[in-house]
DNA sequence: TGCTAATTTCATTTTTTTTTGAAAACTTTG
DNA sequence: CAAAGTTTTCAAAAAAAAATGAAATTAGCA
């Protein structure tokens, strides 16, 4: 089973362990699939998550066994999460990638980026019904406002408790 | 354009107010797929919420213009998150659907049942971590028991927060 | 500046998820 | 208990999402 180091030769730390690797990737894949990501962007992070140093996409890409796209396409993703970021390495031209840790600024950032834009456009679309619903004077009328107002306090509460989350992580 | 009431006599409610039903259908599709739901119950409980009649499925899949199958699986889906209830009508022998609206208990439900099952595994994989992790005596193995403890704090800090967040949420 | 390694982009392919629709399974009632 | 109405199930089709890989772009270095 060949598997050489591809450029640099170092590998040594990562060598062994290969059991808490495929565990961490696992751990991953499955968290980041419950936030709605794809598989690739698990893969990578719970990769980097046990790395002890940083790694090169090459590296990524060979590991994992996935495409070059996918890899730059899921270190992109993370990096816009802040879930990593580069570190230069000297006398390497490639860019290396280390997992951010601190999971409460990760999710905190996530909810910013990913949440709270539909937060906005939810609340805009209230007002939409509130529009269509003015000028209608039929019996149902409370009824309907009654509804739109529970949408109302639904956003309202999601929009101020969403934020406030990550701070409430003791970690 | 014919849309007459396939069995009961009974639409005359929900026959007006059709941008009213348009965003609210759009607000759910929305709001459910975040949570990974698909397009079907979130057109399914957006119908719903603006329904002043309990609906049988029949003119849920008219109206929606999705398949019976969509409609009796969408329900299930809906039936099992608590988020939508039967309510008896006499003299009809379909069952009338009609949304549960306190998004604090559907929330609630929707973190046991869909997040919860999830931290457990995650326990799981952590302890597996450590197992493996355990006979080695290798330098790095301080760093790896780091990333484990950390961890170990967020499936900690999402096993007590996660199931606590509904109680937070002031509807 | 020109050369080459590294990375990104994106049309295509593959995989996964969702929907459909028709058959099977219930259920009520005459 | 049969017939008609209702709902569920599930294999197949359709749609959506993700991965691939090669071409295009960018960036480092001599």
């Amino acid at each position: 089973m060949p598997h050489p180091s591809p450029t640099t030769g170092n590998q040594t730390a990562q060598e062994s362990n290969k059991d808490l690797e495929i565990e961490s990737i696992d751990f991953f894949v499955r968290m980041m699939s419950m936030l709605g990501m794809p598989r690739s962007v698990g893969e990578i992070y719970g990769l980097l998550y046990f790395s002890t140093t940083p790694l090169p996409m090459d590296q990524i890409v060979s590991r994992l066994g996935i495409s070059l796209g996918s890899a730059s396409q899921g270190l992109k993703t993370l990096r816009s999460l802040k879930a990593v970021r580069t570190s230069y390495v000297p006398g390497d031209r490639r860019d290396h990638y280390l997992a951010e840790t601190e999971f409460r600024r990760l999710f905190a950032n996530f909810i910013k980026e990913e949440i709270m834009p539909h937060m906005e456009s939810a609340k805009e679309r209230i007002q939409r019904m509130e529009d269509s619903l003015s000028g209608t004077d039929e019996p149902t009328a409370e009824f309907y406002q009654i509804r739109i107002e529970k949408l109302k306090k639904l956003t309202r509460a999601g929009g101020r408790l969403l934020p406030a989350l990550a701070g409430l992580l003791k970690f």
